[in-house]
DNA sequence: CGATTAATTGATACTTCTCAAATCCTGTGG
DNA sequence: CCACAGGATTTGAGAAGTATCAATTAATCG
């Protein structure tokens, strides 16, 4: 995988934060970025460190995780193409919140803490982009958080279904494009793996999706979404 | 309740996002702003409404929550002196994603959109402010998240009930400084109204915390937060 | 002091978790 | 290419945690 080494030259810049930075703010980046790659599994940003940089992803899929009590797995959203990890921990200067790990073999540019101060300081633009970005997330975090407290676990289920389909699109076949387990489709959920897999059992039966080993595909979005509460 | 016309003799400032913006900046504020009070129980902002501007909260106590399935109100989080509501929703050009609601008397400067973009605008420090403040959020919510995901009631009650310490403080006889119903409590602890009352007269008989009708006092900070399993 | 709302308690039903066992996949090495 | 090891998925049974409903008592407000 090639990453552009000018960001100006980067398809993936309409996408992300940088949409609408100045061809200088871009080549300023441009020539303090390094390029990483990442396996699949392996960890990107651990839970408490303090980054010295920002990743933006090229290309993969990249799961945002606390760990809670004994271990266990929350994953907070995911992250993918021009999206950025670590921006929230260095802005509010706290450490890390949340692990990062690739669920694939991911490619991302690294942009060192001082460049991306800088940047933010001579663009006006990407700082507001920034800041309406963050407070987006802000109001998704409020739903997920009402999702958690309110809904029982079919229908988070089948909210979370509804969003990975929107976040990872979907292959040839119709089934979601990303290969979760059922153990992560859990900790996202926030249940138990064998209610998730009891779960998606029932909603197979009653024909709301279609399931082949791990991959699955939605047969009937609406009534998903009356299920998950989502009127939107 | 009379609060300062002018921004820089506001003794709320420091306390808040505006804490360093330049005395211009403030002046700027000053003149646009209007003064604004909320009765007990009064709604500031109504969820999917789109605000024309934030308040910037002078004295008085608000609660931020979102209507789940049935109507049931699910809190995300309180607001009192200095900090501002609305800005979200205004900076990510969403609709409000909480409805705001004043838990007692409330004063407010209320600072019309255009010219809190103004003061963003030609004030870089004031909008890596809010930049900062709103990733800080961002991580709270992040830990809410896995707290409702994987903590049970008593675990999240006694974990709420820590916050509400640190957020109101405490009165001269040691109560939590804030004046909330059960039901209120178990809105944000995200369960039934009876659970919490069971859990709250559970903790007062294990000697945890001492109550008074509304009225609770923590007794036990150690082994409250060891209960929240809270290590920081 | 009523009238209304909030808090409490008990009993029961439902949801979800946990543990255990069986089956299915997947990648690896022979 | 096959067999096998180790992990992932599935299913069942029983236990634990919470919610719901109903009835009672306490607190609050005009």
């Amino acid at each position: 995988m090639d990453i552009p080494h000018q960001c100006q030259f980067c398809n993936r810049q309409a996408n992300s934060a940088f949409h609408d930075l100045s061809t200088e703010g871009l080549a300023e980046i441009s020539q303090l970025k390094t390029c990483v790659s990442f396996r699949k599994g392996q960890v990107i940003m651990h839970e408490g460190a303090r980054p010295q940089g920002v990743y933006c992803i090229h290309n993969g899929k990249v799961k945002l995780y606390t760990l809670g009590t004994e271990g266990k797995e929350q994953i907070i959203r995911f992250v993918t193409s021009g999206d950025l990890i670590g921006y929230r921990s260095i802005l509010s200067e706290e450490p890390i919140s949340a692990s990062a790990t690739a669920l694939e073999d991911t490619h991302a540019c690294y942009i060192p803490k001082s460049s991306f101060f800088k940047v933010i300081q001579d663009n006006p633009k990407f700082s507001l982009n920034l800041l309406k970005l963050s407070c987006h997330e802000l109001g998704e975090a409020g739903k997920m958080i009402t999702s958690l407290a309110q809904k029982n676990v079919k229908e988070r289920l089948a909210e979370i279904l509804l969003i990975l389909n929107t976040t990872f699109g979907e292959d040839e076949d119709g089934y979601i494009d990303i290969n979760l387990t059922r153990e992560e489709i859990a900790n996202m959920v926030g249940t138990a793996t064998e209610s998730v897999i009891r779960l998606i059992s029932e909603l197979r039966k009653e024909g709301y999706i279609r399931s082949k080993g791990k991959r699955i595909a939605l047969e009937d979005r609406v009534s998903l979404r009356q299920m998950a509460a989502i009127y939107e």
